[in-house]
DNA sequence: GCCTGTGAAGCTATTCACAGCT
DNA sequence: AGCTGTGAATAGCTTCACAGGC
């Protein structure tokens, strides 16, 4: 139907998203591409584009309206039906984004928590009950989960990876330092902290420099 | 002296060292751009070009010096004397964050964690002591603190960044999910878990649509 | 006048392809 | 033969700039 859409548009489209709640909660009924851009750090041109890609068209007089908007990104962003998400490792990594996501959107809720740890099984950690990976397989398959979560240490990492795609879901978000192998349907995407404090290190030092002249 | 780089080679500077790191514990010597290129998932064209940031010359015949360019890419995104880094908000996400880097780079430690409760005062949480807010910017002048980490929820980053900013930081790693405000010379990077996500659901939700046929 | 939507231009990043080396 | 280093080509993304609308 309508031309690929590129990850950077997804990605800008969940923050628009995401300011436009704090609009509706704040009565706003209107905004303007130029103030939707300030809000997210881009531009008005930017989000031009991106809104093409929702097929959502504002007014030239009154911009765009914040509900509208929001519901259109929605449709666009969301499986009508919901998406249920597994988090495999329990530490204190998996148990803040189990908080963090606890409750916040009902058409992508984490459905199943899973860890080797026979303590935490049954338990019930920000709303999320607690499994053994034995039983990994056959709830994914059971609840329909189609995205998984992986937050146990690197030399586990592909080993929970192969069960999850084996699973059958079809999204993987790892945060563990190292690259995954996984069959091709299977979509990837990493969050590698080292990786960032790094960079951040790199371009503060960069400016430090620059401060001090040359 | 050279053109600047761009935060995506050193991003991959930071995962070629990695695996290095990997290669050397195996006792590696030498690695050819193509064999290093399937260890990171990208290509060998690709790893050529991030050398030629950081000056490193390979042999056409035994391709990379395994131990040279591990020392290479340190000299050239390392600080010599190494860089202090401050973490705010000492949460499950804080923990995990401590207990990672803990001991692990030398000359990027995370020196300091800083938090609003009071029973967390004085606690060593995985080598970091933790301190009250109010030491924030006389601590961070002491020690030479040069990076921040956000990890407290977002109604308090801004005020958090803002205090960072203050004492004198230029760079921040923030987890909040909101855009912060600060001064042009702060490197800001942002790690958005829920914009993460949500891109996973979406490109899961995309290859099931495939899967099934449109 | 000041907005939106969008073709076209511009820019950045990646990949190609080949000279040069061993 | 098979590698590296790199100019040139390509692909992908962002910004410009302007027609069209109120």
């Amino acid at each position: 139907m309508n031309q690929p859409v590129s990850g950077k548009t997804i990605g800008r489209l969940s923050l628009y998203r995401r300011v436009l709640y704090g609009l509706l909660a704040e009565g706003e009924r209107n905004i303007f591409s130029h103030q939707l851009a300030v809000l997210v750090g881009g531009t008005a041109a930017q989000v031009r584009r991106d809104m093409m890609a929702v097929g959502y068209t504002g007014s030239p007089t009154r911009g765009y309206d914040v509900q509208d908007l929001t519901d259109s990104i929605g449709r666009f962003l969301d499986s009508p039906q919901g998406q249920r998400v597994a988090l495999v490792g329990v530490g204190n990594l998996g148990r803040a984004l189990l908080a963090y996501f606890s409750g916040r959107r009902p058409k992508l809720a984490i459905e199943a928590a899973f860890d080797t740890d026979p303590a935490k099984f049954g338990r019930v950690i920000h709303g999320c009950r607690c499994h053994p990976m034995e039983d990994l397989s056959s709830l994914v398959k059971e609840s329909g989960i189609t995205v998984g979560i992986i937050t146990v240490p690197a030399d586990q990492a592909q080993a929970v990876a192969d069960k999850l795609c084996q699973a059958g879901v079809l999204g993987l978000l790892n945060f563990a330092p190292m690259r995954l192998w996984t069959p091709s349907v299977v979509y990837v995407e990493d969050i590698d902290m080292t990786m960032s404090l790094e960079k951040v290190a790199f371009f503060a030092r960069q400016r430090a420099n620059e401060k001090g002249g040359v």
